[in-house]
DNA sequence: CAACCGCCCTGGGTGC
DNA sequence: TGCACCCAGGGCGGTT
């Protein structure tokens, strides 16, 4: 998405930004006329990502911010194309070329206007402050993870989730780390040793990386990639959504369980509970 | 302060 | 056919 939104973006200037939904600026406190306010006029200069934000940095300091929450797209389309029905802010460039959209179904993305800040060598948005650095970031520290890991006492699976030790990973690549490494979700994270640590730390790295390649996971058919095409990750999930269908490795059952009033997804025999 | 819970929201699907 | 209900997801405010 990043890249795709680089190429069509990069140099362009803000001509005018229309908000459809309110909640979908909701993290941009001072209200819709300020968001477009300081929107309007300004140059596009860079596409960044760090995790599951992405942002496009602004001439002067400042930068857009976006998280697409879980069914929300940007798209490219012709200006006087029709409007989507859940199209959400329409963003358009004074060279009167195709405009960007916002289009979401759920209403959990969003973007706000923030300014940047230096944090440990990298510039983000103020916002997003906390957000560790995501694996496929060059300065990622696999070490300090670890040792961050390990110094939490909760279930691992909720720790994979904290964005603040690691970025990028939600639940579905959480459960595919997870079956990997064939470690049980609920595995407690200070008994956990360095070793596996590391592992499933590499498991994650390795499935972003492959989700990565194939465009991401698309299973609900609502993410799709700049020009509308959705990724295709979903052939590939060994455990998430697989409910009782075969382990690929041992052939038993893949079982569901309740998880912070979502599921997780394993093999009840490679990833065993432990104590 | 760390951990954890519940809520935000929409629409597709299911069961009655 | 229509209605009530459930579920998916990430992040954050509030509570323990």
């Amino acid at each position: 998405m990043r890249v795709g939104l680089e190429g069509h973006v990069v140099g362009r200037t803000l001509s005018s930004v229309e908000v459809l939904h309110p909640r979908a600026i909701r993290r941009h406190l001072p209200g819709a006329s300020d968001f477009t306010g300081r929107l309007t006029g300004r140059k596009l200069v860079a596409t960044r990502r760090r995790g599951k934000y992405l942002w496009v940095e602004l001439d002067g300091e400042l930068a857009l911010l976006a998280h697409l929450g879980m069914s929300g797209q940007l798209l490219v389309q012709p200006v006087g194309a029709p409007d989507e029905k859940h199209l959400r802010v329409r963003f358009r460039f004074a060279d009167d070329g195709p405009e960007l959209r916002f289009v979401d179904q759920r209403t959990f993305g969003g973007f706000l206007v923030d300014e940047l800040v230096t944090v440990d060598g990298a510039d983000l948005p103020t916002a997003i402050e906390h957000i560790a650095r995501d694996p496929m970031d060059p300065a990622f520290d696999p070490a300090a993870f670890v040792t961050a890991l390990r110094r939490k006492r909760t279930e691992l699976k909720r720790a994979l989730l904290d964005q603040s030790l690691v970025s990028g990973i939600g639940n579905i690549y959480a459960d595919e780390a997870l079956w990997r490494a064939r470690l049980h979700w609920s595995r407690s994270t200070e008994r956990l040793s360095a070793a596996k640590a590391r592992e499933v730390l590499a498991a994650a790295t390795d499935v972003m990386r492959e989700a990565l390649g194939q465009g991401g996971t698309s299973f609900d058919a609502l993410y799709v990639n700049i020009n509308g095409q959705s990724g295709y990750f979903d052939r590939s999930l060994a455990v998430y959504g697989q409910e009782g269908l075969p382990c690929g490795r041992c052939g038993t059952p893949i079982r569901r369980e309740p998880f912070m009033n979502r599921s997780s997804y394993f093999c009840p025999r490679c990833q065993r509970r432990t104590k």
